[in-house]
DNA sequence: TATACTAATGACTGATTGGTCATTTGTCAA
DNA sequence: TTGACAAATGACCAATCAGTCATTAGTATA
């Protein structure tokens, strides 16, 4: 075993017990039998371990799920299998499934947080497309929805499998959760997460509307609406935009009118966005 | 404003913002505006502080949503209202529960998480009181898998709400997980969490706020309050737990008055507590 | 004004941290 | 045995932490 793989070891247990912040590298380096310079010729500071450590653990995660929906024959069987193979791995790895449990979104660097974020987003592209794979059209209103309670099932499930020093069935476990899943695809009815919702949540960064680009989506929402309340108040806000005259009591209110019906509250999020910044 | 209620939203803030760990005393006094000192005159430790923070939160979790689950009339709406109450308890304190959320079973004091355990059950008994209520009968065998799908719903949406900056509908959010959960509660057939595991898992316990501790928070509340009505309410109450001397309509009338105004909705419930056991 | 008392301060302590580097140890070939 | 080089060490450093306490500021009473 590398001396690598040694203090990856070492460190993994005691940061499950204990947390990333709570484990010193001193610790790390008796716990390995080793010195505490030897550990930086091997790390280039705690950070880097951390790293290593989430990027082990959830390409192993995603790449044991990711085989199983992709190599699937039959789709009768298939979200058994996912969780099935979704538990499984979080017991061989239980360790490193404690640690991003815990410390799911501790905020002191940026990059972890944007990593854990991005392999976040892999774990929902297989989900949904399973989902997709399985339902097709018949979900197309919940497909969103359907990834955020599968992932619930997981975490909270999870926290059984991690945390109680229990004999539990995975099989049943499994079976029960792909009973459920099926019936949240085959009845549940109500969108909550729509797609546009699902893609402002998982660019956050990146978005960037510019003035044009909200002015022609105002543009576009007043032909869509009928309320003329909605459609009076977006056309004041967007002449708002690009002159503007009103005071900011009226541009508050004028906010609040599309806050309060839902197809508009996107778009008042980003219209509060632009004025409120200028 | 007290120095104590002042260093508690100096400190949550920064909480939220970088967990306890990485935060120091040093700043919690800076933002706050006092001196190192004047810290230790309010609170023994940084700890005390914090189990304070939890605490407070859970109560006013716990009490926002048994008020809604033990006064409702028609069972119709009750799941939305549950769900509704619990989204807008996380919202109305989105500091504190980021913090529950992001340190969930971290830190090496055993002390902390075995409390956080503990109001993890009272939460469990008011979701498995209130789907009882419901559906009696029908989910004898899945009630106790009901409970953590209701939480797994309530964790995944939580962070939805909590960590991405948009506009959300939890109006729309209540009604499609009410929908989702009426779905598996009549539908859902496979038992995972038997009876027997359920307890395994969770060994009984209570939070036990002593008469003593609960009297000083009273008079620390009086001291707080503007509302004369409150006021003498909170001291009529008091002078009952010492020496009970009023009929029991009045003594409910005067716990409606308190459950009226939402800062002394979380004594309430622990003077109910309180006076209805004794 | 003088006295008594509490509230508040911030320099200080001792412990611990992540990280460094002069030194020692181990292992070769010559 | 020697010399050269890499591997490994742990004393050490600056920074930071929670928590303390001698001192000062503020206020009310006599």
């Amino acid at each position: 075993m590398s001396k690598k793989q040694l203090i990856m070891e070492s460190a993994l247990e005691l940061f499950a017990q204990q947390g990333f912040d709570a484990t010193s590298v001193q610790q790390i380096t008796e716990h390995a039998g080793i010195s505490k310079g030897a550990f930086y010729l091997s790390f280039k500071s705690k950070d880097e371990l951390i790293n290593g450590l989430i990027d082990h653990f959830m390409l192993s995660l995603i790449s044991d799920i990711d085989h199983v929906v992709k190599h699937h024959e039959t789709d009768a069987t298939l979200l058994f299998d996912f969780y099935q193979a979704a538990f499984h791995s979080f017991q061989k790895h239980s360790d490193f499934a404690k640690i991003f449990i815990k410390e799911q979104s501790k905020t002191p660097n940026e990059e972890l947080i944007s990593k854990i974020h991005q392999y976040d987003k892999l774990i929902d592209n297989i989900i949904l497309g399973m989902l997709d794979r399985i339902y097709g059209e018949e979900i197309s209103q919940t497909r969103f929805d359907l990834i955020y309670c599968v992932k619930g099932f997981i975490h909270t499930y999870s926290h059984l499998i991690l945390f109680f020093n229990v004999p539990l069935d995975l099989h049943t476990l499994s079976r029960s959760l792909a009973e459920k899943t099926a019936l949240l695809a085959k009845h549940s009815e109500t969108t909550f997460i729509t797609e546009e919702l699902y893609h402002t949540i998982n660019e956050p960064f990146h978005v960037h509307v510019t003035k044009e680009q909200l002015l022609e989506m105002m543009e576009q929402k007043i032909e869509e609406l009928e309320d003329s309340t909605l459609k009076e108040s977006l056309d004041l806000l967007k002449q708002q935009m690009i002159e503007p005259s009103l005071s900011p009591a009226i541009v508050k209110g004028l906010i609040l009118n599309l806050n309060n019906h839902p197809a508009c509250k996107q778009i008042a999020y980003l219209v509060q966005d632009c004025l409120v910044n200028d």
